[in-house]
DNA sequence: TGCTATTATTTTGATATTGGAACTATTTGA
DNA sequence: TCAAATAGTTCCAATATCAAAATAATAGCA
């Protein structure tokens, strides 16, 4: 590849990487859900609606500390975003849920997301579209291999 | 564009979006400079080598308020990163610049993104190349579309 | 020339995010 | 039965950040 090329893709990249978040954040400040950051949307996002998870399995997704989710969860729930439900089958585990509120937020969020790739591959073609999971696939192996921890 | 890929393809982004900050962090953590962040790091990144900007120019650039990158700066000054050079025409501004210990780390980040294109775009033609630059064009337009601030 | 407004930066005070260590509650297993 | 292990929470310290006030320098105008 091309020296120049590399660098104009380079500078895109960081630049559509440098946005998004704050195109997210700007996106709530501008809707119903003011009292929320895109951190704490992300955490509703792994949360998410269909099951109920552990504290520790969100936090390991988010890859940040049991501790630090429960300082999150606290807003959340004082928020009205998210429930803790008790296991009864074993009382340590406490699982998460979304209220009302939450699942309206998580489906605002993933139609962000969905609108977000639309823009980005929404006119593509079969083949068009495998190649570039292919590339997306070669990038994830890239990190992978800088951080083995990566691995999902 | 089909459901389930339109989902593939938005899982693919999320998590490779989210493992580029960490792999950079922890490429850091193992390199000779254990003493500075990513964040750090992309300050460098912005005052740049070959010219000398002043402060408000690199925080607009990194989108963060002055007395934010003051108090950064102060921090790469006393970590021997980047130098204040006040200008002779008018005494107002500050000027930017990297120490060698700063344009050692500035060049290393660039290598590491260097290597992250080529892992995801390397063995590409020019048609394909054209047609990711075109992609990533398009996602960059949603962006501005959705906060006009975006523009550079 | 001598103020006054403007501009660039820094300082200060407040808030938010996060990790790590200590602590509590519960379960497991020898 | 009780010591060890597990899940979650609390508490404390470090860091990042912004907004507003303060400081320093310059520009422009009467």
């Amino acid at each position: 590849m091309d020296f120049t090329t590399a660098r104009r893709l380079n500078q895109l990249l960081t630049s559509v990487y440098g946005d998004i978040l704050r195109v997210e954040e700007l996106a709530l400040r501008k809707s119903q859900f003011k009292d929320i950051s895109i951190k704490e949307v992300h955490a509703i996002d792994a949360i998410s609606m269909y099951e109920h998870k552990t504290t520790s399995q969100v936090a390991r997704e988010l890859r940040i500390t049991p501790g630090t989710l429960t300082t999150m969860v606290n807003h959340l729930v004082r928020k009205d975003y998210v429930m803790r439900l008790r296991s009864d089958d074993d009382r340590r585990f406490v699982r998460l849920g979304l209220t009302r509120r939450g699942r309206l937020i998580y489906r605002a969020h993933e139609s962000f997301h969905r609108h977000m790739v639309e823009s980005f591959a929404g006119d593509m073609n079969d083949e068009q579209l495998h190649f570039i999971e292919k590339a997306l696939l070669n990038l994830q192996a890239f990190l992978e291999f800088a951080d083995p921890t990566a691995k999902k």
